[in-house]
DNA sequence: TTAAAAGTTTAGACTCATCTAAATTATATG
DNA sequence: CATATAATTTAGATGAGTCTAAACTTTTAA
């Protein structure tokens, strides 16, 4: 990496937040490369412009402009990611670089409208959510294609992604939208094509569009709400 | 603009070159919102990197690597720009800046991706042509979709460009390449659908495809040939 | 409880791209 | 053709981001 940017500085802090562990000058300076004298140095600028808080020898924590920074950039990077491998066909292990480049030169507009080219995906193939425009990030347990989906679970769809506009159309008129609840009826062997119902209805599509449906099984999305309950 | 790269340095340099005039400090300058100080401090750099030929008070020429980077940079570009528009369907407007930015971070992996999906574009709709993968510059007399053309005319295809795989494949199935002749033989009034002659079938396709054909008429492309016979 | 070890910050130096002002070179005009 | 004007380069300063080494604070463990 050239100079990490203040971006990278605030994403970082951000993940190791995560880590639920202090954030010392030494795990930020560790995880970009730095020496420990100048992610002091940096820190120090940062607080002045409040993006964080730092108490000297005792750690570093985000403000809330400085997380909503971090999460912005987090979702440009989630959304670029899964843009390369969908629309531009990129393998899985090279986009995360190109990503790491690409996420602080995308305006907010070429944002969204890969937001809306992808089908505003809440999650990317890995599981990682990606947070909402107004930056909101929720959790996602689960996040498989249609085509990987069991016959017969109740699922509910996260995504739909497609560069194809006559693909999207069709889901469009199929009512197969993010939020909508279906199941799978039948597989036909060899070919892959599905029997679907959403809600009274039974439609038959293709394999290819399924693969561009991404779904979570109800009961496993329960079953996580449970786990919230008993732990928070 | 940042801190401009050396991109910028000898993208700036090559097109003050193609004005014919002898490239100055002071134009450098100008274009890049620079002092004459700075200029004359990097174009020794660029030198020492045998990027440039520098003769002091007397101007700076691209050398052969020089020229070769710059081309690049523009070939990135105007593929960004274009992509940005068919794609992405952002305002012509607003493309120029936002791939200024970008023709920075785009990898040569994601600039074939991007070049795949365009369908090989040799022209961007302003007309200006697209530097191609080995750095050759074609001049593009003209360039306008075919739901532009006029009835009759001979036509050539300059690029088929599509984000859906749908239309792509309908117009490679009717041979609609780039480099290939046709002419319109007729238009349907209101919907627009054009009947067209490729070689010696006949075809009736939608306005939606023709408006992702671009192409040239013939007799202008020999009138350009002409004139560069006459000039050079 | 205190001394050694580990972690953090400060001091001072370096490089890089930039600037302004001064010095130098080229060009244009009387 | 000599000199005034314009253009270019050099000199020296600044600010940003980085480094190493020294100074300082916290933690650990005898």
């Amino acid at each position: 990496m050239i100079s990490p940017t203040i971006e990278d500085y605030l994403k970082a802090i951000f993940k190791l937040q995560k880590g639920k562990e202090k954030v010392t000058t030494s795990s930020i300076a560790e995880r970009l490369q730095l020496s420990n004298a100048t992610v002091t140095s940096m820190i120090k600028k940062l607080a002045k412009q409040k993006l964080v808080k730092h108490v000297s020898y005792h750690g570093v924590v985000l403000t809330e402009g400085g997380e909503k920074i971090a999460v912005k950039v987090i979702r440009r990077h989630r959304l670029v990611e899964l843009f390369l491998k969908e629309i531009l066909e990129l393998e899985w292990d090279k986009v995360h670089d190109e990503a790491e480049q690409l996420e602080h030169y995308i305006s907010d507009e070429i944002m969204d409208s890969i937001d809306r080219v992808l089908g505003y995906p809440k999650a990317d193939p890995h599981g990682d959510p990606i947070p909402t425009r107004s930056g909101d990030i929720e959790k996602v347990e689960d996040n498989y294609t249609l085509a990987e989906a069991e016959v017969g679970k109740k699922l509910v769809i996260n995504s739909v992604s497609d560069g194809d506009p006559n693909k999207l159309r069709f889901m469009f008129k199929l009512g197969l939208l993010p939020g909508v609840s279906i199941s799978i009826k039948n597989k036909t062997p060899f070919e892959g094509d599905l029997d679907i119902k959403v809600g009274s209805s039974h439609y038959h599509i293709p394999l290819a569009v399924a693969k561009k449906i991404y779904v979570t099984q109800i009961e496993r999305r329960l079953k996580e709400e449970e786990k919230k309950h008993l732990t928070v």
